[in-house]
DNA sequence: TTAATCCCTAGTAATCCACTCGGCTTGGTC
DNA sequence: GACCAAGCCGAGTGGATTACTAGGGATTAA
């Protein structure tokens, strides 16, 4: 019942980039040192963020990416569900469900179960913006707006 | 951002005892057939889900598995937590830390948001029982008692 | 023109998942 | 007491997934 890395890592990446809303394009190089990540594998994650229209990249020397949207209207759950697919604990009850829903459809309480889990995570990842992970920061250390990571 | 079929498994068999409690042992291959599930691999699950406290086995001929509590009082999450590990999902924000919480420890924002998503699973998990599983279930199709899957 | 930067595809080692298999122990039943 | 139904246990395995790495373009500011 874990995330993967992709998910983890999309949500710090994202929030560097939040940090620098407004200030230009940031070079992935730059986001792949403050939160030590690998940044040939960050490439991968943050194209498939912007195909998804989240952030916008600017080519070219002096180039880099920046958020394509305020951080207030950015959800968590925005980026979870780039990264790691639609919400939901098991296949069948995942969110816009494809094909694959199983044909207990409704005779199966287990469903019930998932479906509410699903909600849960659902209601809690799009209640969290970029934004509001921003304020609870400065709350949290005031000092060092950087962000930057030790671990 | 999926259980894996231990957890969901888990669930069915478990849901499977609970239909039969105050009935005596139900014999595994009997658990395997309702569910259509392999006997051999449900066998590891339940395996675990005794060692655990959850159910009880009565060994030889006419033996089989039984729960070890009453179904109002044995939680999704109980379950879950058997077969999948401590909620959580991502590591570090996991109930009952071992080893490994990261250094970020207090100055990390993600982990606020790692540690709501936890919260809101783990609540929905630990407030629903057996028992209410097996309500809902009555009110969903009051006809079959069996709750034999086609699918 | 150079260098910084994004863009894309392919490969890969390690790990994990979802099982299967085979043999052992226990204990009713005949 | 033999037989067989059932639980108990550990090892093995094929396939999928994860978390990357590598390398070669294309684009553009300086």
């Amino acid at each position: 019942m874990r995330l993967s890395t992709k998910g983890r890592y999309g949500i710090r990446a994202m929030l560097v980039l939040a940090r620098r809303y407004g200030e230009g394009p940031v070079p992935l190089k730059e986001v792949a040192e403050i939160e030590s990540l690998s940044e040939a594998y960050l490439e991968q994650l943050v194209s498939e963020l912007r195909k998804a229209g989240l952030v916008r990249s600017v080519r070219g020397a002096q180039g880099g990416y920046l958020l394509a949207k305020d951080p207030a209207i950015i959800t968590t759950g925005d980026i979870i569900r780039v990264l790691e697919g639609p919400i939901g604990p098991v296949q069948c009850v995942v969110e816009f469900p494809g094909t694959d829903t199983c044909d207990c459809a409704e005779s199966c309480v287990e469903r019930l179960l998932w479906k509410r889990l699903r909600d849960s995570m659902v209601q809690v990842l799009d209640s969290i913006t970029l934004a509001d992970l921003m304020a609870e920061e400065k709350k949290l250390n005031p000092s060092s707006g950087t962000g930057d990571r030790s671990c």
